[in-house]
DNA sequence: GTAAAAGTTGACATCGATGTGAAGTTCAAG
DNA sequence: CTTGAACTTCACATCGATGTCAACTTTTAC
């Protein structure tokens, strides 16, 4: 598929895509006039590329992890180095420390609203706060 | 106390402290000379700001939010407008979203690196792997 | 009083993914 | 063939907290 559809099915912008490409995320194949064409598996690997952006890795990082990964197509993975899997440790446990920090906040938050929430009911409000779960 | 200290004390540089002030979330009083001279308490506040941004809430926001959090000194808190709970409840949202992204990142991470440590051991590697929780 | 340490303001730099706009090319449909 | 949509490359802009450097002032210690 071309470049257009791929952005449209995964929310991801042209910009981005090419992005990715550049830095050696997603490198497409060419059509004979030098568009891009993309493999169906593209769609996972750009959700699976934002979900990695998203746990805060960098594009580098990312550029190593992912031929490690099994794809939907199965094809054979690489085995991470111990060199990258001693920086994914490291990753995942500033990632641990994130989520930690984010449970936290969202606490803090949680208990502003629903101290507001007390203090300014009206009658048919409705009460109900989400469950942290 | 000065800014130094008070950058000693909570790890944050005195260049984020400055800004902080310009921001209007932690504005000290001053000494004669015309130096910062914060408050005993500035040290958690610094702290609870430092959680905020690890949030990912911005400058703005959270200056809003501050005066409504019970400071440790018991100072009567505000009560947050309908439109700033309606932020935050915004803000909780987001950040629900995004410790589910993190956790299931980790859970990606955490796969490659134990796919690894399976396949590369050797006598004597801890196969430890810590827990999830 | 003098020097060093710590403070002040102001300006400019950084990082990295993404937005945006220009100028030109390819593709698809009439 | 022609037109417009979609694509190409290239360049520059953005956001926001923080780093860094310069020039100057205040505080502290001797």
């Amino acid at each position: 598929m071309r470049i257009g559809e791929l952005a449209r099915r995964t929310g991801v912008s042209t910009r981005s895509l090419r992005y990715y490409e550049d830095q050696g995320l997603l490198v497409p194949d060419r059509t004979p006039g030098g568009q891009r064409d993309y493999p169906e598996q593209a769609v996972d690997r750009v959700i699976r590329i934002q979900e990695l952006y998203a746990a805060g890795l960098h594009s580098k990082k990312i550029a190593e992890l992912l031929p490690c990964m099994r794809d939907a197509d199965g094809g054979p993975s690489e085995i991470a180095t111990p060199r990258l899997v001693a920086d994914l440790i490291t990753e995942r446990d500033r990632i641990d420390r994130k989520i930690n920090d984010l449970v936290n906040s969202r606490e803090i938050l949680d208990q502003v609203i629903r101290t507001a929430s007390r203090d300014t009911a009206q009658p048919g409000d409705d009460l109900q706060t989400p469950s942290t779960s």
